[in-house]
DNA sequence: CTGCCCATGTAAATGGTTACATGATTGA
DNA sequence: TCAATCATGTAACCATTTACATGGGCAG
C-alpha cells in the first residue's frame, strides 16, 4: 500500500508525466522498489480522482502530447502525514534465498552455479549504482538534507549487493569443499 | 508466484499440518519470507487438487483434529523443476528505505527517530536469528549439504541485520552533524 | 466465565503481473 | 521498411492482506 505515497513523494520533488515514472522504474532508477507501467497509470486515475495531483496536458511536436501531474495541496498533506508514520512491515521477501534453504536435493555443483548467477545479477546492480548517471542524480537535491538521504539509500544499495556478493563467495566455497570431500 | 513451491519444500523436509506452517510463519521462522492462514489454507487445497501433496486425518485428543500433509511423486518432481530453474526477479521491496528517500521534508531529528525505531526491528530480527531456538533447528539438516544451505541462509540474515544496522548509525550520524550546523 | 490457543475456513479488497492494444514519429 | 521510442490505456489473472467466522478445550 505504498505505491501512491511513492508517487506522490516523486512530485513532490518535481512534476513530471506518467511516462517519466515508467522509463525510472525501467531503468531500475530506485534500487528497492518496482512498478509496471499498468499499475502507475492506475494509481496517478486515483490520485488524480482524490485530486492529491493535478495534471497538466503539454503538447509536443513530435512526439504524442503528454500530461504533466503536481502534487496538490492535499496530496503534499497525504504525503507528509505518511513520511511522519512509523514505517512497518519492513518485512522483505527474497526469492533466491529461500530457494536455496530448500535446494539440498540438488548437486553442490547445480547450486554453486544458481550462486554464480545471483551475483552476476547483484554485478549488474552494483555496476549501475555505482555509475557516474546515478551519482549525476546527486546533484538535484535540493538541500543538504534531501543529498543526505539519497546519498545514504545509494550507499545502503551499495552495501547490499557488496555484502551480498561476499556472502555468496563464502557459501560458494562451503560448497565445493563438500564437493571435494565427496 | 512460489508459495507452492515454498510449501512443497517444507513438506519435502517434513509432513507437517497448515497449521504448523502457520505458527512457523507467526513466529518468523523464516526471515525472507511472510504468508498469512488465508493463503496458506488456500495454497494447500490447491496443492491437494493438483495431487502434489497428500493430507491424512490425525485425531488429538484436548485438540481438534488436523490434516498432516505429506509430499506426493508429483509434487516432488514439481519441487525439483522448480528448485532446477534460475531464480530471476530478486528484486527487493523496502518500505522503509524508500520513504526515507522521500524524507528531507520531515526534520532532521525525526528521520534520526524512524532510523532509531527501523534499528529497533533489526535488532529483534537479529536477536531471534542469533538465538538458540534458531541454532537448534540445524540439527535436524538431513545432510552435511543441508546444514551448509540452512547455516548459510541464517547467516544471511544475521549479516544483513548487522550491516543494515551499521548503515542506519552512519546515516543517524550524518544527519546529526547536519543538525549541528543549523 | 472470560479469554486465549488449537485448527480451519470464507469474503472482500488491495496490490501487482502479463498480455493485448493503439497510433504517431524517428533512426538504421 | 522495419523496429524502436513515445505515451497511454484495458482485461484478465495471480498474490496478498484484512476482516469476519466457528467451535471445542483449557487456564486463570
Amino acid at each position: 500500500m505504498s505505491l501512491p505515497h511513492f508517487l506522490l513523494g516523486l512530485f513532490e520533488i518535481s512534476p513530471m508525466s506518467g511516462y517519466d515514472i515508467v522509463k525510472a522504474f525501467d531503468y531500475s532508477m530506485f534500487f528497492y522498489w518496482h512498478a509496471t507501467h499498468t499499475q502507475i497509470y492506475k494509481t496517478l486515475k486515483k490520485l488524480e480522482h482524490e485530486q492529491k495531483i493535478d495534471g497538466q496536458l503539454l503538447e509536443q511536436d513530435g512526439n504524442p502530447s503528454k500530461t504533466i501531474f503536481s502534487i496538490t495541496k492535499t496530496g503534499k498533506e497525504s504525503l507528509i502525514k505518511w513520511l511522519r508514520e512509523e514505517s512497518k512491515n519492513n518485512s522483505l521477501k527474497n526469492r533466491f534465498i529461500i530457494k536455496l534453504a530448500l535446494s539440498a536435493e540438488l548437486k553442490a555443483s547445480e547450486i554453486i552455479r544458481h550462486l554464480e548467477q545471483y551475483k552476476m545479477q547483484l554485478k549488474n546492480e552494483l555496476c549501475y549504482l555505482q555509475s557516474d548517471e546515478k551519482a549525476g542524480f546527486l546533484q538535484f537535491a535540493r538541500s543538504a538534507k534531501e543529498k543526505i538521504l539519497w546519498e545514504s539509500t545509494v550507499e545502503n544499495g551499495i552495501l547490499y549487493c557488496t555484502h551480498e556478493i561476499e556472502w555468496a563467495n563464502a557459501t560458494q566455497i562451503k560448497l565445493s569443499e563438500l564437493l571435494e570431500k565427496e
